[in-house]
DNA sequence: AAGAACTTCAACCGCTGGCAA
DNA sequence: ATTGCCAGCGGTTGAAGTTCT
């Protein structure tokens, strides 16, 4: 299958849109509505692609955009939503009348995921990524100590939930553990192997081997998924 | 006051599914 | 059944703004 040539090899603009442009497309769009979007900015007379044309339209220029904060109830709805259908946003946009799908998922990623984890303790969350069940030995975890990142978070670690840590969770679980509750940034989240590869800074790095050390479960990776 | 670090969000990229030929 | 086009989707990026040191 062919990909239809993007916007930068045709020569097209790309980057913000200035206001000029916005009423050009507004304009035409009124007038014609927008049909093909892939032909509407030669019609129109715009240096860009449809699909930078479309999306300018949807996500900020069309007229039933709802602009400014969420209310609590919006933010409600949201959490629900995502609750029962993950990372669905654009049909989680469908039940919030005037909010688009890029809207919710920037409110999601800067707002609410960060509020969900201050609610979330971290012995809470090694039960949620876990498996089996708790063993009261202390580890290896604990003997590297922990003051570093538990503690400026204020969330310690007590001698159940290290050795609980170390001895059954899988790999894939511990890794995501790190990612979601050791604040990793969020370019390595995605993939375990550039978090392996890349150089990473020192903090990063230790708890990584740590866990990646510590305790490794015979028992097979969670689906985080679920 | 100034530079670093962090946050926000508009816009982009690339993939996918639907549909017509 | 296959191919090619298109719109839509979710993940990611980066500029601009804000806060921190």
């Amino acid at each position: 299958m062919v990909r239809a040539p993007c916007c930068e090899k045709m020569g097209l603009k790309k980057g913000s849109w200035t206001a000029e442009e916005d009423q050009i497309l507004v304009s035409y769009i009124q007038l014609y509505g927008h049909g093909n979007w892939r032909a509407l900015p030669k019609h129109a007379g715009l240096q860009r692609c449809g699909k930078s044309c479309r999306l300018r339209w949807t996500n900020y220029l069309r007229p039933d955009i709802k602009r400014g904060n969420f209310s609590k109830e919006e933010e409600d709805v949201i959490m629900k939503l995502h609750r029962a259908l993950g990372n669905r946003w654009s049909a989680i946009a469908a039940r919030l009348p005037g909010r688009t799908d890029n809207e919710i998922k920037n409110f999601w990623n800067s707002h609410l995921q960060k509020k969900l984890k201050q609610n979330t303790t971290i012995p809470a969350a090694i039960k949620q990524y876990s498996v089996g069940t708790p063993c009261t030995q202390n580890t290896d975890i604990q003997n590297y100590g922990y003051g570093g990142i538990f503690s400026e978070q204020s969330q310690k670690l007590s001698a159940t939930d290290c050795s609980f840590l170390s001895r059954n969770i899988s790999a894939t679980s511990k890794y995501q553990l790190l990612v979601d509750h050791l604040q990793l940034p969020s370019r390595f989240s995605s993939d375990h192997s550039t978090m392996e590869s890349t150089k990473i800074n020192d903090e990063m790095g230790f708890w990584y081997n740590l866990f990646m050390e510590a305790g490794e479960s015979s028992q097979p990776p969670l689906n985080l998924g679920e």
